[in-house]
RNA sequence: GGGGCCGUAGCUCAGUCGGUUAGAGUGCCGGACUGUCACUCCGGAGGUCGCGGGUUCGAGUCCCGUCGGCCCCGCCA
């Protein structure tokens, strides 16, 4: 996919596009002085436009003297038209792709002049630094003429092209959903919108389109997409902004497998729409529980492998207090074998203390096996026949390293603490150490690109404050079928669940039909099966502890339309501004996003949110609180 | 809500143990320069050391508070 910039009034082409093929012809550029270069007698300008750069030669044999002196004012960022041919240059500049030719000058109109002083430049050296973030958001369009920062907008332009037309060819119907809707009891905290017709009252902007997309397919459309809006008042990240664009899709009549090969065909053609990279499909699958026990996360980055090894009960038997102290308990030992990780120097395994600390663990424990045997924490704990059984079951050869972390799992054991709570696991600090020692290793791959689907998660978190279930995806997700049995014997009678059985289910573990697809380690799209059976959603209203009541109130419209005729419906969203930031290969959201808030959710840029005058806050029925 | 880092010229940064007139690069202004491409060379201007308070004979530097930015934990169904 590539754009073209036309013809306009006021230039016959894109500044940018000159090549040698233009050579002895004749052009008017339009666009702004990236630089200037003041010989003298000789003036060279750079002029930027969109499409790029091009050099703008002013010289007494062609450009006429009140001409020239015009150009000799010129300064970053003044605005001009140029007239003139397009020659070859006399010395080539390989750094541009219009290096080959130059526009020799022959007029000048400055159609806007800037300011001498910029807050701050557009024109930065290979190795300058940029200016502080704050400032580039502050003159955030300035910061935006860099043309790095525009080439990660050509690329979001091009995804968004990419996927629109994917999902028109599949027969979706980009339908638009409500930005003023009605608040959600669960999940993220809304942004309210208070309602001046109604006292009182108040709208809530989408978190997502979620029930109006199941709506659609209660309408019948069958296949419905939107690039939407979504917007949600929780802190942020680097990789979070309270307002970020998903695309959200959403099919009647289909299951998790015609779900993933809508979602595969979507992403593969996208990254060879804009990378050009052809991705394989399908995606490979992982339960939730497989990868939560073999890479310590539910978005594991497969670019490497490194899994972790459950050595427990080799270990165990060994002459070691730690190990041993996990006899009889749910602790596990558990690591990771670190091909040529032997080298690594006492610095490097120091390090690895602080980074399994940083997951969780109280430390990290290892051994290397050199020629002459093992050497390292535990390696005289070891006799033969544990030796054997350790080198069997980790492959542990000669010249690598193994790593192990001793604690809880809760990949091992699904459960509630004494007190109620959910028990943390050391799969946090698997994950790091996996993360850390691939990193240090050299092991990840960048020239892949390691998409998979992660299936079957939990139904139902735990909420130790309120001691009741909580949806882990949305409550509209369809329990695996296995394990529905359970949820209807947990729900008989009229009213919410029991403690016990709310228990009892979180325990179990309820399973959902959802699912995530995550790229090298990264979470880009969640979805799952809905619900779309009104006894079923009923059953899992009471064991969230919604009643009959409640639910009418919250999703009463949902359920209502259920009850006319629901045909069976699943659906996906991706995050657009995730899936831009990776292709663009940025290391923020903000630069693939043109007006970003900043961390504590502020607009630098046009200075959002803001006090507003007492009388429209009267109008609204709002009186803000004292200190 | 919590932890970490940062705030000095338009911009990027240095500033030693608390001590003379707060420096550099770049940009800006003036001058020179006929093939540059981060042009080069010469000269100049440019400072609320984020803000408020405190300690001190003396604070960019130490202490307290506060504002703003970035990264992370909690949170984000």
């Amino acid at each position: 996919m590539t754009e073209t910039l036309s013809a306009t009034a006021y230039r016959t082409i894109p500044a940018g596009e000159l090549r040698a093929e233009h050579a002895g012809s004749p052009a008017r550029l339009a666009g702004w002085v990236h630089r200037s270069r003041d010989l003298g007698a000789l003036v060279f300008l750079d002029l930027r436009d969109r499409a790029g750069l091009v050099q703008v030669s002013f010289d007494p044999t062609w450009t006429p003297a009140d001409v020239l002196a015009a150009a000799r004012e010129l300064r970053a960022e003044d605005v001009v038209q140029v007239e003139g041919t397009v020659e070859r240059r006399i010395k080539v500049n390989p750094n541009l792709p219009s290096g080959e030719v130059e526009l020799r000058a022959t007029g000048l109109r400055v159609l806007t002049r800037a300011e001498a002083t910029l807050p701050i430049q557009v024109d930065y050296a290979a190795d300058e630094e940029l200016p502080a973030e704050d400032l580039r958001l502050r003159y955030r369009y300035l910061d935006l003429r860099r043309p790095e920062l525009q080439r990660n907008f050509v690329t979001r332009h091009r995804a968004a092209h990419s996927v629109r037309n994917f999902l028109s060819g599949e027969g979706f119907l980009e339908i638009e959903t409500p930005v003023l809707t009605k608040p959600t009891p669960e999940g993220a905290r809304d942004f309210l919108v208070p309602s001046r017709v109604h006292r009182g009252e108040f709208y809530a902007l989408p978190q997502s389109p979620q029930l109006y997309k199941q709506l659609l397919m209660v309408s019948g459309f069958d296949r419905y997409y939107q690039i939407a809006r979504c917007l949600r008042d929780e802190d942020l990240r680097a990789d979070r902004q309270p307002e970020f664009t998903q695309i959200d899709a959403e099919m009647s009549f289909v299951d998790e497998e015609d779900v993933f090969r809508v979602g595969e065909g979507m992403m593969a053609t996208l990254w060879r729409d804009v990378l050009g990279v052809e991705i394989e499909t399908p995606f490979p699958r992982m339960t939730y529980v497989e990868a939560l026990a073999r890479y310590g996360t539910d978005k594991p980055d497969l670019r490497f492998d490194l899994p972790v090894v459950d050595v427990t009960e080799i270990l165990q038997r060994s002459e070691f207090r730690l190990f041993q102290s996990t006899m009889g308990t749910a602790q596990r030992i558990r690591g990771i074998r670190v091909p040529g990780g032997a080298r690594m120097s006492r610095r490097e395994t120091d390090e690895l203390q602080d980074v399994a600390k940083r997951g969780g663990a109280g430390g990290a424990l290892w051994v290397k096996r050199g020629e002459d045997g093992l050497s390292g924490q535990f390696a005289k704990a070891l006799d033969e026949a544990t030796l054997n059984a350790f080198l069997g079951v980790t492959g542990l050869e000669v010249g690598d390293l193994f790593v192990a972390v001793v604690g809880p799992f809760r990949s091992a054991r699904m459960g509630l603490d004494e007190d109620g709570r959910v028990p943390t696991g050391l799969e946090a600090a698997a994950d790091e150490l996996r993360r850390h020692l691939a990193r240090k290793m050299n092991l990840v791959d960048e020239s892949k690109h390691a998409w998979l689907w992660v299936t079957e998660f939990p139904l139902f978190d735990w909420d130790p404050e309120a001691g009741r279930l909580v949806s882990a995806h949305h409550p509209f997700t369809m329990p695996h079928l296995d394990d529905v049995l359970a949820l209807f014997a947990a729900t008989e009678g009229e009213g919410t669940i029991s403690a016990d059985d709310a228990r009892r289910l979180y325990t179990l573990p309820m399973r959902s039909r959802a699912y995530d697809a995550v790229y090298n380690g990264n979470e880009m799209a969640s979805g799952s099966v809905r619900i779309h059976d009104p006894e079923l959603q009923r059953r899992i209203f009471r064991s969230l502890g919604i009643g009959e009541q409640e639910a009418r109130t919250k999703f009463g419209f949902l359920l209502e339309a259920f009850r006319y005729g629901a045909p069976p419906h699943a659906g996906f969203a991706f995050g657009l501004d995730r899936i831009a930031m990776l292709l663009a290969r940025a290391t923020s959201l903000r630069e693939v996003i043109a007006f970003p808030k900043t961390n504590s959710a502020r607009a630098l840029f046009e200075g959002a949110p803001t006090p507003v005058a007492s009388g429209d806050l009267r109008d609204l029925h709002i009186r803000t609180l004292g200190e």
